[in-house]
DNA sequence: TTGTTAATGCAATATAGTTGCGTTTAATTT
DNA sequence: AAATTAAACGCAACTATATTGCATTAACAA
């Protein structure tokens, strides 16, 4: 079986995800991280993080794509990345609100894999 | 002032996503348009139809941005685009489901301005 | 300390989107 | 119907983002 190994870049990028308030993107988290490997190599470390489940993928309003840490309810063997998130117009962070549940009904027959609910505004330091 | 012109391939573009049944992706609406115009002229044609609103972006949840003609409920001036997407697992298409509402309360001091929710899952057809 | 293979760096490639500029054409005016 | 004007276009070049192949390096188990 393949095992996931914790290399010196790996470590220091979940560092700076764990580190972050908010979530960052590819580009964000090689200037943070002081450039520790290749642009690459980041890639391939966040896919790995996200699979181990360490790290959650998020596609912001824009389309760009952020990356932040679990915040995991510890008794919780199983949990779904069904996250609010909130991305500030003016200062351009994105946010997890972690304790916001939206509540919704759907047309019969189709069903549910993940849910991604973004809203764009003004956060309550810019507003 | 600057006016907005009807050229051959504006009503070639919004024809085929008036005749999609879900939301188009920039390169399958030039497939669907049979090349019609350059890739440029056809990314400037979307952006002029969604600034006359006409068509909405969507991101969907693999970050992908793909493109819809607006079914506006012609008694209302104005309009916000807080449609809710269906984005399908298997046969991969991404449906608006303009009657779902979904309702949530934010912490204080959160000011909102637009709302993209998308799930993703199985549709009727596939599920 | 050695062996296995996950992880990495680098080069090349792919995909998505933007910008500048000279030319064309839609729509208005004469 | 012809002239006018600026919106729209095509093309080339460029930037950003993401992926793949392969030879080399390093994590870690034996």
């Amino acid at each position: 079986m393949k095992t996931s190994r914790n290399t010196v870049a790996k470590t220091a990028i979940l560092d700076v995800l764990k580190n972050a308030e908010v979530a960052l993107s590819h580009s964000e988290i090689q200037t943070l991280s002081d450039n520790i490997c290749d642009r690459v190599t980041i890639y391939r470390i966040l896919d790995r993080l996200v699979t181990d489940d360490l790290v959650h993928k998020i596609v912001n309003l824009d389309g760009t794509i952020k990356y932040a840490t679990c915040h995991h309810k510890k008794d919780h063997a199983v949990h779904t990345h069904n996250h609010i998130h909130f991305s500030c117009l003016k200062c351009n962070l994105l946010t997890c609100l972690d304790n916001v549940e939206p509540t919704f009904i759907l047309p019969a027959n189709y069903l549910i894999k993940e849910v991604n609910f973004t809203i764009s505004g003004f956060c309550p330091s810019c507003s």
